[in-house]
DNA sequence: TAGCCGTGGGC
DNA sequence: TGCCCAAGGCT
């Protein structure tokens, strides 16, 4: 199998050095190149990132936009999780009219929630982020924590959407690494085309070493970046010709080879999908629906009792009287 | 850590 | 037409 070709380093060249992907021995024996950036400095890239951005990444999005609450902020970033920005956006805007704070979704029911989410997808997301409107009505106040730490304690809140809440909502001096950023930097750094597995510690540390000091500025820089992987640096087919980083991009260099990636299991047939289509079947009615009705959703008599009983285990479905099912969870004060 | 968890648009 | 992908998180 090729293997990339680290940027090239020159003897004796001055210390600016990031370091990404894994660094030491990986699992396959391969050693991560290290990127000696003596020729396109840290505050070169941060100023090129951010220059692009400001002529050509900057898109309207209302996440972005200079009167979103932390609240809102938040729940972009729920939403924007594995979902493109097109499809999150008519939602996006349906949640934050209905429920435009904590409090407000907070005293709604779980199953409005799921309802509301509609065909976004992981639909355990809404259910997440209605347990952490609770918990942050009842442990703070109704405030969204500002602390990526406290932040990370919120359901459905990893490592990755505390961070984006503590830099876009309270402009605080986090690195935000998510798969855009990574690829980025995986492809400019070392020439891997495309990063796989959790994010290492080497990968912080390379993004830590870039980001500006000035916390307002290292927010800017980490929208730019993550645009940048969004627009230009894609996963398919990366527009090297238009990106403000080529010249000195180590996959470019090396003639942007191909790499392997991880397959996926196929979807079609899965209890993934048994799920999907149940949940369809729950969404199209307002009212408990009869297990005919769900067994026309999804034919199959085994794969169904799977699917259900695992929507049932997830509170995204729970029962009802006469037989029948609802979304949302049973509630405590239903017996 | 790997497997699991939805959905629909684009190529 | 399928395959690939999109601002991850949880167990």
């Amino acid at each position: 199998m090729r293997r990339n070709t680290p940027a090239q380093t020159r003897p004796g060249a001055a210390s600016t050095r990031l370091i990404t992907g894994s660094a030491g021995p990986d699992p396959r024996g391969r050693r991560a190149a290290l990127s000696d950036l003596t020729q396109a400095p840290a505050q070169r890239v941060v100023h090129r990132v951010l220059a692009w951005y400001r002529r050509h990444g900057r898109r309207d999005l209302p996440w972005r936009r200079s009167d979103v609450t932390p609240w809102q902020v938040l729940v972009s970033e729920v939403m924007l999780q594995q979902t493109p920005v097109s499809r999150v956006l008519p939602v996006y805007a349906v949640w934050t009219a209905r429920w435009p704070t904590p409090q407000s979704l907070a005293a709604a029911t779980p199953a409005d929630a799921v309802r509301a989410w509609g065909r976004l997808g992981y639909p355990r997301r809404a259910l997440w982020l209605h347990q952490a409107a609770r918990a942050i009505v009842d442990r703070f106040g109704g405030i969204v924590p500002d602390e990526p730490g406290v932040l990370a304690t919120l359901p459905g809140i990893g490592r990755y959407t505390a961070a984006a809440v503590a830099a876009f909502a309270y402009r605080r001096r986090v690195a935000v690494l998510d798969t855009n950023v990574r690829r980025v930097l995986a492809r400019f750094l070392t020439g891997v085309p495309h990063p796989t597995g959790t994010p290492r510690a080497a990968e912080h540390r390379s993004l830590d070493a870039l980001l500006p000091k000035n916390a307002d500025r290292a927010a800017q820089f980490s929208v730019a970046l993550m645009e940048l992987g969004a627009l230009i640096c894609t996963s398919r087919s990366p527009g090297c010709a238009r990106c403000p980083l080529t010249t000195d991009c180590a996959w470019h260099r090396a003639g942007r080879p191909a790499g392997t990636r991880r397959p996926r299991a196929p979807y079609t047939g899965s209890d993934r999908q048994a799920r999907g289509a149940l949940l369809a079947a729950l969404r199209e009615y307002p009212h408990p629906v009869s297990t005919a009705d769900l067994a026309r959703a999804w034919p199959d008599p085994t794969q169904r009792r799977r699917a259900l009983a695992s929507l049932v285990s997830d509170g995204l479905v729970s029962c009802a009287p006469g037989g029948r099912y609802q979304l949302g969870p049973a509630t405590a004060d239903a017996t």
